[in-house]
DNA sequence: TAGGGTTTTGGGAGCGCTCCCAAAGGAATG
DNA sequence: CATTCCTTTGGGAGCGCTCCCAAAACCCTA
């Protein structure tokens, strides 16, 4: 029976030594045409690949990435920022020949122990983070190896980490000035867990927005966590409390999921969206048609953040990256039929 | 400085060789208590980790599984069920100490590229494909090499494939029979491409069940993608071109996605769902709060499928696996509004 | 034809682990 | 106290690759 095919297998087929093959395989200028060829020629031949675990031990680059998300919660993929997320980070290491791998977990008692097969030596070259809660054990864990590593969010300690982020506070602030332009004046807004860092963000870019534009929110605040049916049950329950006069004319929902259950909820209540209440989400990740009236809302560029987290990573990983540094990508508000202007992108 | 950690550095630490520390990681029994304190000793106070890319080079196993989606397109995870198959196949993984590789991609030219990185030496110690389509020449290729693998769903040729499928033909069947049983006389379906097996099985599951029940379905059948947009789209043309006398009375739609569509054409239409029409979908993925009326689905135990993938790879990967097997989990009707029918569940 | 430089090629060493066999140590027996 | 047997330990070999240095081959030019 044959050797298990390996370089020096190939190169005894070739009539030439480990090294060559080598060479050949990772594209090495160093060989003579003629020689290449035959090499190439064998390897066609044979279908030979190279043996990743023994490329990456003498290597130290294993080719790999790792994306932590630190949640296996069932309705995780309710949202489909998680999935565009994936896609963004799939679509990224494709292109340049990495191998992705996923990294998902919850609070019990066995986080620890997948933390810890995160950073095993020789498993993967660098993880992207998705920082869901913003006092993240496991980013001060990373912070204490020589891992390197990428946080998608904003960390509680900005500091010295690289990270890939989006426009929370100023889409949330376009959001407000929308609001003041349509002539709306009882805002709300439906806000999504303040442990989370797009949470806070967009809240905090909400209120400025309004406070600048002489609006108050007077209490009109419900909070959920990101569901529908915590931006449902919010939204109800601020109907609910509102008297006719105070009644909120305009929210503004931290998902677009809070934003679909407070649709209903408006609905609900006998109310016209966006007549009664106009309704503006944040992410923009929902097929317009798919819901009605279309959503208008804050969108963000959620497949680039997930390309663009593989591009820091890599150049970390290279040793080419700079300064720890921040890319924040801009938010972009996209006007549809829920909030009751004309339709259109708007600054 | 010191050495890199390695079994090597440690033992020499703990007074002992390479071997005895590789033993304690591996618990092996045959070591000294004291020994072992000793060793276990040091592990802890050094964080030691064993290298993951040498540990694989020399026991010929990876501890990593690939999930194979070959599809990469931006409303894959509109669908909860690639995420909820993750999810699953991530539990299982985590449970044994498994790492999970995720290679998604679409039909371009570059899915050459990544089969073959799929089937790389070293990389993974198996793979789950999910079958989207029906004849995938990713199985012909896997099937080529020594590379174990699940198949997730029906692929053309089913013999001589490990796989894990759900009874679509069976849930569908249910679904024909219930409609027979609450008296609908006019039943329709939306189905699913016929590329994908559990587009043709659940089509000829219900209309094999219509039969049974002496029903007739007399060209009420649209087609899509499973999406909601097509299943809105279908819904509204099997309207359309119907009269009051023939207008179908129930509908059964291949996902949940396609049935919300075809409540909203439905309700577009001016007719009330369930009186006029009731409607029973498969998946039973999305949350039952979230859609009005509540659907009434046929559920699949998609979670289970994936981790049940993982664990007849595992035995493949083993040698402990038996004959090339099968495993096909029950579906089960769910009664919620949609369908007009007291809730409950239902044979 | 010799000498210099530049390509091109070969092979040793080593990455950190597992596997396995042999040596050493201990306990129990006669 | 010698012998046997089991438990415990050590270390060589090897997994398939990359890295690097030195040898070989080639190409010019004088």
């Amino acid at each position: 029976m044959a050797d298990r095919l390996n370089l020096e297998e190939v190169g005894r087929r070739a009539g030439v030594s480990r090294s060559t093959v080598s060479r050949v395989v990772n594209g090495d200028a160093n060989v003579s045409t003629k020689t290449k060829r035959r090499v190439e020629a064998v390897i066609a031949e044979t279908g030979y690949r190279p043996h990743a675990a023994a490329r990456s031990l003498a290597s130290k680059q294993t080719g790999v990435i790792g994306l932590v998300i630190p949640s296996a919660a069932e309705t995780l993929f309710d949202d489909p920022y998680f999935g565009r997320l994936i896609l963004g980070v799939s679509a990224a290491t494709n292109e340049t020949d990495l191998t992705l791998a996923l990294f998902m977990f919850g609070d019990d008692p066995d986080e620890r122990s997948i933390i810890s097969r995160v950073v095993t030596p020789g498993l993967v070259d660098g993880v992207i983070v998705t920082a869901t809660r913003m006092a993240d054990p496991l980013i001060d864990h990373l912070q204490r190896t020589d891992m390197p590593f990428v946080v998608i969010g904003r960390p509680d300690d900005v500091s010295s980490v690289y990270r890939v982020d989006v426009d929370n506070r100023g889409g949330a602030h376009a959001a407000a000035m929308h609001f003041a332009r349509l002539g709306r004046r009882r805002p709300a807004l439906l806000a999504a867990p303040s442990n989370a860092s797009a949470g806070v963000d967009r809240r905090s870019g909400f209120l400025d927005g309004l406070a600048e534009a002489g609006l108050d929110i007077d209490g009109r605040i419900g909070e959920g966590d990101w569901s529908q049916r915590s931006g449902h049950d919010a939204m109800a329950a601020l109907l609910e409390r509102s008297t006719p006069a105070d009644r909120p004319d305009a929210v503004f929902a931290a998902s677009d999921r809070m934003a679909i259950g407070a649709v209903r909820a408006i609905h609900e209540a006998g109310l016209d969206c966006p007549r009664d209440v106009a309704v503006v989400s944040f992410d923009g990740l929902v097929a317009p048609d798919t819901v009605s009236p279309a959503l208008s809302s804050v969108v963000q560029p959620v497949r680039e953040v997930g390309e663009r987290a593989v591009g820091l990573l890599t150049s970390i990983i290279a040793g080419t990256a700079s300064m720890p540094e921040s890319i924040v990508f801009p938010t972009q508000l996209v006007v549809r039929e829920s909030c009751g202007a004309p339709p259109g992108p708007e600054e």
